[in-house]
DNA sequence: AACTTGATGGACT
DNA sequence: GTCCATCAAGTTG
C-alpha cells in the first residue's frame, strides 16, 4: 500500500509537469507574445536594448549580460534565445532551458581546474562572452559561454527549438551513423550539449568567437514569458569523481520544460514554486 | 578516462 | 506507446 501512494504521487507529479511545461512554453508559431511589463532580470544598469547600436540586430545582447559570475551567468541565460545564421541566410532559434555553471581554477569539475590553461581551454580565460567550444568522446561537441572570473563559464546544455526546426532535423540526421534512421521528435532536436551543437551546425570553428559581436551566432533577449519559470538547481551532469564539487547543484533548468536533457526528481522537490 | 549520444532490450502503462 | 539500464562509438589529454 506504501507501493500505491508511491504509484499516485508519481503520476501526480508527471501531470503537474506536463501543465507547467504548457505555462513555460513560448508559443507554437513563435508570434511575439504581447509584453505586459519589462522582464525583471539582474542585468544590472543596462542601456535599454532598443537604443543599441543600430547595425546590430535589436535584441542582441552585449557585455554587460555576460560580465557576470558564471552562477548567475547560468541562470541568466535560461529562457534567452540563442541564434544562429547559417551561410545561407537562414536562422536557427531556440531558447536556452538548461545550463551549467563551472566556476574556474577552485571547481574541480572544470576543464579550468587548478588553474589549468592550455590551447584547448583559452576560451574560458578569455573575455565574458566569449565561446569555449570543445570535442568530446571522439565524436562530439559541447558549447560553454566565459563569464565573468578566470577560467569560469557556462555550458548550454539544452534549448527550446524555436525556428528553423526542419533545418535543425537534417542537421541532426546527417550527423547519425546510419542516416537511415526515423526523423528526429523536436523534443530530440536539442535536449542535449552536443545535440544542441549538432542542431545549430556549432562545431570546432566557433570556438574563442565572441558573442556579442559574430555574425553567425549571438544572444538575443528573451521575449517576456506568462510569468516567471521556476528554476531548479541540480548536480551537474557527467562529473566523475570530482569530490565535494560532484554534487554541488550548479546545472539549472526551467522546471517543467519538456526540452531540458535530464530531469532530477529529488531536487525539483527543493525548489519552491 | 572524458562536461555524450543512439541503439537495443526488457519492464511497464 | 514510455522509461530505464547498458553499452559501444572516435579522439584527445
Amino acid at each position: 500500500m506504501s507501493c500505491m501512494w508511491r504509484l499516485s504521487r508519481k503520476l501526480g507529479q508527471k501531470k503537474q509537469r506536463l501543465l507547467e511545461a504548457e505555462q513555460h512554453q513560448s508559443p507554437p508559431d513563435g508570434t511575439p507574445t504581447p509584453s505586459p511589463k519589462e522582464p525583471r532580470l539582474a542585468l544590472g544598469p543596462q542601456r535599454s536594448i532598443y537604443f543599441s547600436s543600430p547595425r546590430d540586430p535589436p535584441a542582441r545582447l552585449g557585455l554587460d549580460f555576460f560580465d557576470q559570475p558564471a552562477v548567475a551567468l547560468a541562470r541568466a541565460f535560461l529562457g534567452q534565445v540563442l541564434v544562429r545564421r547559417l551561410d545561407d541566410g537562414t536562422e536557427l532559434r531556440g531558447r536556452i532551458v538548461e545550463t551549467e555553471a563551472y566556476l574556474g581554477p577552485e571547481d574541480e569539475a572544470a576543464h579550468s581546474r587548478g588553474g589549468r590553461q592550455t590551447p584547448r581551454n583559452r576560451g574560458m580565460f578569455m573575455k565574458p562572452g566569449t565561446l569555449y567550444v570543445y570535442f568530446i568522446y571522439g565524436m562530439y561537441f559541447c558549447m560553454n559561454v566565459s563569464s565573468q572570473g578566470d577560467g569560469a563559464c557556462v555550458l548550454l546544455r539544452a534549448l527550446e527549438p524555436l525556428g528553423g526546426l526542419e533545418t535543425m532535423r537534417q542537421l541532426r540526421s546527417s550527423y547519425r551513423k546510419g542516416s537511415t534512421g526515423r526523423a528526429l521528435k523536436d523534443r530530440e532536436l536539442c535536449s542535449g550539449p552536443s545535440k544542441l551543437c549538432q542542431a545549430l551546425a556549432i562545431d570546432k570553428s566557433f570556438d574563442q568567437r565572441d558573442l556579442t559581436t559574430d555574425k553567425a551566432v549571438w544572444l538575443e533577449h528573451s521575449p517576456a514569458g506568462p510569468r516567471e519559470p521556476a528554476v531548479v538547481a541540480a548536480a551537474r551532469v557527467g562529473i566523475g569523481n570530482a569530490g565535494e564539487w560532484t554534487q554541488k547543484p550548479l546545472r539549472f533548468y526551467i522546471q517543467g520544460s519538456p526540452w531540458v536533457s535530464v530531469v532530477d526528481r529529488i531536487a525539483e522537490q527543493n525548489t519552491q514554486v
